[in-house]
DNA sequence: ATAAAAGTTGAACCAGGTTTCAACTTTGTT
DNA sequence: AACAAAGTTGAAACCTGGTTCAACTTTTAT
């Protein structure tokens, strides 16, 4: 949340007050662009929504799409960082770590669903970002996968493709029973899912 | 492509240079949709692209949303029709089938890049028509892993988890490996997916 | 051949929403 | 207390692009 250019804030607040006001703004944004998607959403709407005046906006932000650019790195982040400390704390194997943080990933995707939707709308709205944010999911959990395999318990030699199959699985799981059904129980689907990268079909 | 409601569609055609006009509508607006995105793309671009004039858009369609709509079911129709008769004509197991549907599914995303973009954004601009395709996709892989487990080849009961891991799967490796990417070896990708499948990781 | 039906055309209408801006208020500093 | 910097405000300018429509051309049917 530094240079300009990278993140797409115009400026950052000086003040107790201006920090306020942003965050109000980012808080309003995520909150209408998780219901309605990008472009159902307004920036009227959004500073109403936020309790500042229209042109308070621009003091934060260049554009719309910029605002956009900015959550989708913030939410990015706010994946990871709940991913992450829970796969930290957890102490068996591999394979078993890939269904951890499938289960994190879905509780987080259930309890915030509108950060869920606004990832998915990246690829259309902010490209870039969205391949960032994938590209650097992949590379975590081949990481994963290729630690596993280092001590012998992953059976066969990882690749960017295992990477991205799970990443899908975890994506679908989370749009289905995270976002679309609110009464599935995680630990179960998580727990099938494992079963399946497990042991496979067969 | 019958009721006006349930497709969009304004009028059929009655004549041959109407089906014409129509068929290069839909053309052009696939090429323009997949290449902008719903928003990006202009009913004065779409009908330049086709060769005919702005209002001849509304003879067949009530509105933009109304094409694109129209161009979700006609798509989701195709993949199903490309995979079918592949999948048909083969003769194996039940698991090595999910193989041979991805790996039809890989190609065909690869030939029509446009057609994924377009049922992938359809999540945001005509959401029934995006979880309606879904879930008849995970449905058909279900039925096939059913039909698996039946004879004996699937070792574990299938579920709507099973499904949606496995059609989550496949649609990221499409947008990784059919997508994004145009050289990677698509059988490759595909049995390497389909092992995981077969045996898991362990 | 002639009339009705189908299809074509593009200028003009129109709505909605982003962005700008100059006056004003609050906060921080000396 | 007094000045500068930061922040706020909302009306209005400005754009973009979807949709309408009435005149015109082509096709089909009798």
């Amino acid at each position: 949340m530094e240079a300009d250019s990278a993140t797409g804030q115009l400026r950052e607040p000086r003040t107790e007050r201006g920090r306020r006001t942003q965050r109000a703004i980012l808080d309003a944004a995520a909150a209408e662009f998780g219901e309605k998607g990008f472009h159902e959403s307004s920036i009227v709407s959004i500073t109403i929504r936020a309790g500042v005046a229209l042109g308070s906006f621009y003091t934060y932000f260049e554009s719309k799409e910029a605002l956009f650019k900015a959550l989708v790195a913030d939410m990015s982040g706010r994946v990871r960082d709940h991913v992450a400390p829970i796969l930290g704390g957890h102490e068996g194997g591999a394979v078993e770590a890939e269904g951890v943080a499938l289960e994190a990933f879905l509780r987080f995707a259930r309890r915030n669903k509108e950060i869920y939707r606004i990832i998915d709308e990246a690829e259309f709205v902010a490209p870039e970002d969205w391949r960032a944010h994938y590209v650097t999911t992949a590379t975590r959990i081949l990481e994963r996968l290729q630690a596993g395999r280092a001590n012998g318990e992953v059976g066969i030699e990882p690749d960017e493709v295992h990477a991205w199959a799970i990443m899908g699985m975890n994506v679908f799981l989370g749009l289905r029973f995270g976002v679309m059904d609110s009464d599935a129980d995680l630990g179960e689907v998580a727990a099938k899912a494992n079963a399946l990268l497990q042991r496979g079909l067969g």
